[in-house]
DNA sequence: TGCCGCGTTTGATCTGCATCAATGCGCGGA
DNA sequence: TCCGCGCATTGATGCAGATCAAACGCGGCA
C-alpha cells in the first residue's frame, strides 16, 4: 500500500504538465483522494460528478450496465493511465477492479473550479477528455465494423502497447482481465473469444502460458489479422 | 444563404453561455468561419486541428474511413447541434453534408487560446467535449450489445427527439440520411435496415411516406423495441 | 406527363457468431 | 503435492444478419 503523498507524486510526475504552479498542485492534492480496491470491488465516489482516475497499481474496467442484456465494458485502465469516469447519467457506469488496485481519483469539477487566473488545469481536463473521446470513437468503429478475429487481434496488440513496460519487451504480456471481460469489451461471447484465441495460437501468431500470459510470435501476421484480413491465412 | 453575422448570432444565442464577456465573443467571432456545403460535399478545414462545428441549416455525417472495409459513421449532426470533429489522427475522419448545409466552424485551439484571465470558453469546450464523449460511449454500448431491431428502433426515437422541432411534434420526422448512412451508423447493412423498416411498419409501430418521412404510431411499443425486446411482439 | 436511373425493397441462400452443452485444466488452498 | 472449484476450452447446433441477386418505385428531368 502506497502512501497518499507518494501516489500523488507519481501522478504529478507522469500525468500532470510540468509547468503547473505550486498553487495548482496544492489545490489538486487537496481535491484528490486515494482508493484501494481488491479484485472485483466497485469504486465508490461520494458524488455523482465525473472523475478522472489515475491507475497507479493494478487494473480496472469501466462497465456500463444495461437495463437487461449483458454488460458492455467501455474501457480498461492499466497502470500509469488516466481514465474518465462519468457520474450518474443515462447509463449506469461502474469502475471495477480486476485485481488489487491503487487509484487516485480527482473530481472533474475540482479541475473546473480552478478558475480565473490560471487555466492550466482546465487545459489538462480538456486534453484528457479529448483523448478519452478519441479512444471511445475508435472503440465504436471497432464494434461497428470488425470481425471477431480482427477484434481480438487488435485487442492483443493494444494490450501490448499499453502494458509492455511491465513485462518482457520482446513480446509477452500478462492480461489482467478474464475471458468474460475481454468478450464484454469486444462485443463478443466468451466462447467466440476462446475459439479465436485457440485458432490464432494454432496458426502460430502467438503462444500462451497459463490463462493470461501471451507471447506474440508473428507480429506481422497478427497486425494483418487485426487490420483487414486481406489475403487471410 | 445566411450572412456570417446572423449565423454567428444564432450560434451565440443557442449554444454559448449567456455570461460571456464581449471580449470573448469578439474573439470567437474572429476565429469562427462559415462553411456552405452542397449534398455530399466534404467540409474542408484548413488545418489538422480539432474543430467544433455548429450546424445551422441542413445535416451532416461524421465518417471514419477504415483501411479497407466499409465506413463507419461516428455521429450525425442536425440543425442546432454542435459536434466535435477531430483533426487528423489514427483514423481519417470526414465531415460530409447530407443535404445543402450551412455550418459554423470553430478551431478547438482558438477556444483553448482564450487563456489567462477568463476561462469561460475553456469551460464551454470541456462541456461540449464531455457531451460528445457521453454520446460516443452510448453509441459504443449500442454497437456492442443491441440487435438490429433494437438499433433501428432506438435510432428512430433518437432522430425524433433531435429533429422534432422542425416537423410535426405529433410524430413525424424527415430523415435527412439515406439507408446506407443509417446502416453505416448502426453497424448493419442496408438490406437489414430496410427489412427492419418494413417489419416494424407492418406491425404498426410507424408508417412511412416516400423514402424518408416517418410517422410514429405506437410510441410505447417502439420504445419497447428499442429497449430490451422483453415480451417482444 | 412520361421516362429513366438509382436508391430501396424483397427474396434466397450462406455463414459467422451465439447458444446450448460437456469436458478440460489452471490455480489457489490445505 | 494433491484436490476441487471456477474459468476456459471444445463441440454441436441454431439463428440473426450478411451476402448475392432481382424487381420495384420514388423523384428528377425532359
Amino acid at each position: 500500500m502506497t502512501a497518499f503523498i507518494e501516489l500523488f507524486d507519481e501522478f504529478d510526475h507522469r500525468i500532470l504538465p510540468h509547468h503547473l504552479t505550486d498553487a495548482d498542485i496544492l489545490r489538486l492534492r487537496h481535491e484528490a483522494f486515494a482508493l484501494e480496491l481488491s479484485a472485483q470491488d466497485h469504486a465508490e465516489f461520494g458524488t455523482d460528478e465525473d472523475h478522472f482516475v489515475y491507475i497507479a497499481q493494478g487494473a480496472v474496467k469501466l462497465v456500463a450496465y444495461l437495463s437487461t442484456s449483458r454488460e458492455q465494458i467501455v474501457a480498461f485502465g492499466l497502470p500509469g493511465e488516466l481514465i474518465h469516469v462519468p457520474g450518474a447519467g443515462q447509463h449506469n457506469f461502474s469502475l471495477i477492479a480486476l485485481e488489487a488496485t491503487e487509484l487516485l481519483a480527482i473530481p472533474a469539477n475540482s479541475l473546473l473550479a480552478a478558475s480565473g487566473k490560471d487555466s492550466t488545469l482546465l487545459r489538462l481536463a480538456i486534453e484528457q477528455t479529448v483523448l478519452a473521446l478519441g479512444r471511445s470513437r475508435a472503440n465504436a468503429i471497432m464494434l461497428g465494423t470488425r470481425s471477431a478475429r480482427e477484434r481480438l487481434a487488435g485487442f492483443l496488440l493494444d494490450m501490448f502497447e499499453r502494458g509492455t513496460r511491465r513485462d518482457d519487451p520482446t513480446g509477452t504480456v500478462t492480461l489482467p482481465m478474464s475471458r468474460t471481460d475481454i468478450a464484454d469489451s469486444l462485443g463478443l461471447t466468451i466462447e467466440t473469444v476462446s475459439r479465436q484465441f485457440s485458432e490464432m495460437r494454432n496458426i502460430g501468431l502467438f503462444e500462451t502460458k497459463g490463462r493470461s500470459v501471451v507471447t506474440i510470435l508473428d507480429w506481422e501476421r497478427l497486425a494483418l489479422a487485426a487490420g483487414q484480413m486481406l489475403v487471410a491465412a
